[in-house]
DNA sequence: CATGAATGAGGTTTCATTCAT
DNA sequence: GATGAATGAAACCTCATTCAT
């Protein structure tokens, strides 16, 4: 309640930020349109945020949060790693289908090195979270035991990413998390241990 | 011979544009520095290309002739499908590993919405040469039958264009290539039509 | 005050617009230099004008205007026609002589073309003004009656000119307001009306 | 003979740099276009003249010698003063009428500054010729002899530029060469002496 | 703080002029 | 020399960012 004014101009600034930042690449996309669409004033903005970049790093940030306590929620009261997987992997595919801008931004306009020059990415959350998952996975035969763990995620992670891509190359008729468990099948056949195959098919 | 000082200008053009288009983000690569270490003119630049945008994309597109090129000259010879497969799989982590710069720039500098909305995107040799590939794998019932082919493909570049950033990110120290054929039976199996596992390893 | 600092601005640029426009041709003056000798941003001098002629032509409107008003003043309670024409014809010689500068600018500098296309040299108050004076003194009698009144228009401002310009020509040393009167007494016996000579001359 | 071909391209170039530059301000005229309507290269023109404004000045004085040379063949055999003047005034409106583009590059595009100062503006033979013209009316006692002479000058050629731009300004409809008795005869009033007014009239 | 003007940087364009062929 | 590309300078334009009010 005490910060209702401040969370309003978060809100409008958020929807701005999403609707300028996924309709063009960062270098076209306009401040002064994304001041205009939030009714805020330039000071405004950069009193909260240092930049451009920075503007956007916050609020990939905050939704990057969002998508993780989604995913932790989600993942609750789920023993079995095959479903733990498959549930991480359908929560991306629905949360980005459910909010294409987002995904949009995140895979294809965000200045990559900055971000990843950012600590933001490296305390990445989410990764360290599902890391953990498949370091278990591992210690208990289930998953290629061989591999650097963080190939297992490289799997599905790139796999999250370029079938997003390639959904909005289409023009997003199609259900994208309707694919996910399709997609998954394919994704567990690669990163499970292949010596266990009879057990997990059970 | 002819045209020996144009290719030596596009020559130098490109060294440059790999240089600072692959250290900075997009909205960061300066053309006044472009043209300072190409030894060339800014107005040089603009008689070619379009804008800073069209300078990157022309360089991109030769590139990816390049690499489709060599793909193509390496597929030559080569029957089994599976090792087909593995070729282009490896060819790429190859080309990246090879050209950092390369690779830097088109996972993670481009701008993708105007790539995307490009001709030289939708006309992507390198895609439609892979898909047949697939296509015939999938006739051939080597492939998994009922997933689209376009989903193959996402698979396998998916997991390309995240292991090359991924490489980057902890500093380019392994060697890449190396790796391209353990991440290789991983896709395999995501791949293959799991009806046939047994002859497929034969 | 309210205005001070936009004023402030615009007192710098007229100063370096002057310095910069009268010391060279046209096409030889730098607009960088305009920006950094009135110590004015490059866009805030384009934010205001258009291009390089907008600047000039602006200046120029408004320091005719200021002529102008100069001239409506010294007019105020002078009856007889020939001293108002006396008055006109010193007001002038006697303006660029103190802001030799405009002199210049408005002699030598500006692009004519585009000047004489311009609304504002259609619309140019100095000339109409004079013009009506010269009406009255043909339908008087005084002035030559049978002459297009704008060629009595023209004696008089092409001898401004001319005599400006070669004042500057051969160094601006001598006192060019003081000659004033001897062009005029010149001047008046072209346009007056050959036939009440005896009369103005009484 | 010799030089047909040289001459060729130097009229070629004549008519070329008529209709530019009198058709745009100097600073909008456009070298290339010049080269294409002469249909001449690039070197052709700078291997001859210095740059775009010694080119136009090349021109500029090689048509004041023309208006020269026609001016002291019409005084020939001429021996009232009076005449001579009227004619020196009627020539310049004539030639001006019928050469509209050379009036207006000399009245309306020349860089002024550059020419002033080149040498060709100095050394210009046909003030010096009028000039003496003038000085032996002021000897007779014909012309105001207390005038300085370039005064005289000044009157007659202050009011050709200003009558020529008008008259452009006017859109060239009127007869410009036709006005000149009337005008004159009234620049003649300005600077006959006119303690000798009644043997004039004679 | 809000507002909108000013700033500075850098993208883009247009030449005059020079240079490689 | 002719030609057309390359050069360099400077006009022009569009922002992200800062600053005066």
């Amino acid at each position: 309640m005490l910060h209702s004014y401040h969370q309003m101009i978060q809100k409008r600034l958020e929807n701005a930020v999403l609707e300028v930042f996924s309709s063009s690449d960062f270098h076209k996309a306009n401040m002064r349109t994304v001041a205009k669409k939030a009714e805020v004033s330039f000071s405004t903005i950069y009193g909260k945020y240092d930049s451009k970049e920075g503007l956007l790093l916050a609020f990939v940030d905050h939704w990057m949060g969002e998508l993780t306590e989604r995913m932790i929620d989600h993942l609750q009261g789920i023993e079995s790693l095959k479903e733990k997987i498959r549930k991480v992997f359908w929560i991306q595919l629905d949360y980005y289908e459910r909010n294409p801008e987002i995904g949009k931004i995140i895979f294809m306009t965000l200045p990559m090195k900055t971000w990843m020059d950012s600590d933001a990415f490296k305390q990445n959350r989410m990764f360290n979270l599902f890391l953990d998952v498949l370091r278990q996975g591992q210690k208990e035969g289930v998953l290629a035991p061989n591999a650097r763990t963080g190939v297992l995620l490289d799997f599905i992670f790139g796999l999250v990413q370029r079938s997003f891509i390639m959904w909005v190359f289409r023009g997003q008729k199609e259900n994208l998390s309707g694919q996910a468990n399709a997609l998954f099948e394919m994704v567990w056949r690669a990163i499970s241990n292949p010596d266990m195959k009879s057990e997990i098919s059970l």
